[in-house]
DNA sequence: AGAACTATGTTTTTT
DNA sequence: ACATAGTTCT
């Protein structure tokens, strides 16, 4: 795949394999849409009711209308997403819809900048930053403004990346955030002024965007410059929007800066499925697109065309339990299809080789491969599925997890090529100067005080005086990023030029798995050997970081392998049949969600999870789940599930062998002699009647109504509803 | 003083 | 797999 420029981001040369999908695949309110003539249009769309595939015959309808290609502009989610619209938007026209402009938000903000960024006021040379690098810059700048040290306990990179792209995102101060989710952090507020005011001076300074920025800036664009404002809102004449519950409220207002001329606008979003709260998306977004747009042609689409009724029942059920009232109820004309399953193993092995038996399987009676997904919340909670996997020879793809760039040799390599876009990158120059031999932080930092400040760093860098100690190795990378700048090099010419000079230091610096890293460092060179110019090899790296491909098996198998994803990976996508896994209390939802908004964001997650199933869906736990301390701790089965009529499944359960795992021994792993142990079994001796009055640490106060189960008690609190909780991990306390 | 080494801790989800 | 804190080496 070749990418020579910044427009061409749909460049997919797929060949056309499938037949054309027949336009009467679309029924009445899709049509309407699809065909719906000018002005805004809100499409409201279930779970698997067609939603993309109204967002493409739009496209198409449009082209076949007569407006160029070039005046609309497609929106969505990922790249890929972009990539598979208009794959399928040439099935029903022809190529001309490849010349469609558009991707992801972030992707698309990138490109206009680069085109019309000058309208701000800045030059175009700018790199953009990932989380990691984001995280980099909050390391140098932690010590610098003296925020380490003994005793000072500070909040964690990632409550602070929150934090800083949280109350950009959510247009809310600081402070209301602390106080409502952090609570414990409001002592750090002053810090955290100051980290903030100096990340965004430190990005300024060297030339660096992060995400928020990107699309802060395409806002400013739109609104600060009315020339460029009118150029762009000019040239796209027709927008669409897909996933429209993931945006947040920036990109509303792009949406609506874009369209200001002509409110020919089209979004397609599901407030059900909303999982990404966490970086700023906004599901009421929909519900005000009316109010932003008025006139506003409302499409509700909520007939299912993906799953049996078993299914459908069994997922409405989930969505049921949310506190939030959604916009639509599903239903399907489909009959006939299996219950799902919940099968709970006695261990995580025990769960792994039941899904691998499954799968086994399912092949040997004709599933393909590819038609089965493993999904689960965390890139973690498939370690046991991928060995059991491996140990049996089964090809996987696993999405989600680990990206190519997000280990350190990666990071090393592609230092040296962000510093050729971007010389003032000296978050790069930082990495590249670590590397030497003798040199640490204080000397990278001396080193960089001078070359920062002059309008060439390379020149200032080959003038600079190494010491005696470093000097050998300085001179070696001064001789490097000479050659770098030579003339008629492509960028895969760069990047060998750089391997051999990492591979020395590469094999000094991870002398015990170098040889396993060396397959990451190929698979960058095969990547960057597509890119005819360096930068947009760069921004696609920072934009949409490949996924490593190192845990993968030798020999792939020629009929697609299974798929292992998180759910927010799988989101859009669907199979025949598919497992949920880990489907125990603390690890779905994830044990660090707050009651309130976060809980309701698992509850809609597990609904995204399991709306992708067309044919059958299977839900597992394991019974026994590993603690961060490395101890085995029993699990119980995930609230969601246990709030389903269990009408609505089959059950299957494990037995648990004799011996070991048996007895009440396996609730607790190995004998632990510490205070929490005991305090718990205490608390399991208590005996609880309904009428009691308690308190739990984050529920508050509330009453006992009743003794569903053996150690589980039904409790009416005050302020969060009626809940049903386990007494060997509930910590409540009795209020006299 | 600054680099290098060692022990220990932590790890949601992602454009 | 990495970051951090504390310790030892130069």
């Amino acid at each position: 795949m070749k990418k020579e420029s910044h427009d061409d981001i749909f460049s997919d040369n797929r060949p056309l394999g499938e037949s054309p999908v027949s336009r009467k695949a679309l029924n009445e309110a899709q049509y309407a849409a699809a065909t719906h003539d000018n002005g805004p249009i809100l499409v409201i769309a279930g779970a698997g009711s067609g939603k993309t595939r109204t967002l493409v015959y739009r496209m198409a309808h449009l082209i076949e209308q007569g407006i160029p290609p070039e005046s609309i502009m497609l929106l969505t989610f990922t790249r890929r997403a972009a990539q598979e619209m208009l794959y399928r938007a040439t099935q029903l026209t022809d190529q001309s819809c490849r010349r469609v402009i558009g991707g992801t938000f972030h992707a698309t903000a990138n490109m206009l900048l680069r085109q019309y960024g000058e309208y701000l006021g800045f030059p175009p040379g700018f790199t953009i930053i990932d989380r990691g690098d984001a995280e980099g810059i909050i390391n140098l700048m932690k010590s610098s403004l003296g925020l380490t040290g003994k005793g000072k306990r500070f909040p964690s990179k990632r409550i602070i990346m929150n934090l800083i792209s949280g109350a950009v995102n959510k247009s809310r101060s600081l402070e209301d955030l602390v106080f409502e989710n952090h609570l414990h952090l409001s002592e750090f507020v002053n810090d955290f002024h100051s980290i903030r005011d100096h990340y965004n001076q430190f990005k300024l300074d060297h030339g660096l965007m992060d995400y928020d920025d990107l699309l802060i800036n395409w806002q400013r664009l739109l609104a600060e410059s009315e020339e460029a404002g009118a150029l762009i809102s000019n040239r796209f004449q027709y927008i669409l929007v897909d996933e429209y519950q993931d945006t947040n409220l920036i990109q509303a207002e792009i949406v609506r800066l874009l369209a200001r001329d002509h409110d020919n606008v089209m979004v397609v979003g599901d407030d059900a499925q909303s999982i990404y709260s966490f970086r700023g998306a906004d599901f009421y977004n929909i519900m005000r697109f009316p109010d932003q747009f008025p006139g506003t042609q409302v499409i509700k689409l909520e007939q299912n065309y993906r799953s049996t009724q078993p299914i459908l029942s069994l997922t409405n059920s989930i969505i049921d339990q949310a506190e939030e009232k959604f916009t639509k109820s599903l239903f399907t004309e489909e009959k006939g299809g299996e219950r799902p399953e919940v099968f709970s193993g006695a261990t995580e092995a025990a769960e792994a080789r039941f899904i691998v038996d499954t799968v086994a399987k399912l092949v040997e009676n004709g599933t393909p491969n590819t038609e089965i997904a493993v999904l689960f919340r965390s890139g973690f909670h498939s370690y046991k599925l991928e060995m059991e996997l491996g140990s049996r020879g089964l090809d996987f793809e696993k999405r989600g997890g680990l990206k190519l760039t997000e280990s350190a040799h990666i990071k090393d390599a592609l230092s040296f090529l962000r510093v050729l876009v971007n010389p003032w990158d000296n978050l790069s120059w930082n990495r590249i100067l670590l590397q030497l031999d003798k040199v640490g932080p204080k000397t990278a930092q001396k080193i960089l005080a001078v070359a920062s400040e002059t309008d060439d760093p390379f020149a200032a860098l080959s003038a600079y005086k190494p010491a005696p100690g470093w000097k050998q190795g300085f001179t070696r990378l001064i001789e490097l990023l000479t050659r770098l700048q030579g003339p008629g090099l492509t960028p895969g010419g760069q990047f060998d030029l750089i391997l051999e000079y990492y591979n020395p230091v590469f094999e000094k610096i991870y002398a015990d798995d170098y040889p396993k890293r060396r397959k990451d460092l190929d698979q960058v060179r095969a990547l960057i050997g597509g890119y005819g110019d360096l930068q947009s090899f760069v921004d696609d790296t920072a934009l949409d970081p490949p996924e490593s491909e190192a845990n993968r098996q030798e020999s792939p198998s020629e009929d697609g392998r299974l798929i292992l994803s998180t759910i927010h990976s799988a989101k859009g996508l669907e199979w025949e049949i598919v497992f949920v896994i880990g489907l125990a209390e603390g690890r779905f939802p994830h044990q660090n969600a707050l009651p309130g908004e976060q809980y309701e964001e698992e509850r809609r997650l597990l609904y995204v999870a399991a709306t992708r199933a067309k044919k059958q869906l299977f839900l597992t736990y394991p019974r026994q789940i590993m603690t961060t301390d490395r101890k085995l701790r029993h699990a119980v089965m995930s609230p969601f599930l246990r709030e389903i009529n269990p009408g609505l499944y089959h059950q299957k359960k494990q037995p648990a062998p004799t011996g070991y795992f048996s007895s009440a021994q396996s609730d607790f792993g190995l004998p632990d002699p510490g205070g929490a142990r005991s305090k718990k079994t205490v608390s399991a001796r208590i005996e609880y009647s309904p009428g009691m009055a308690v308190q739990h640490p984050i529920f508050g106060p509330g009453t006992v109504t009743s003794i569903p189960g053996p150690r589980r008690v039904e409790i009416a609190f005050d302020r969060h509803g009626n809940k049903i909780l386990h007494l060997d991990y509930a910590k409540l306390e009795i209020i006299d």
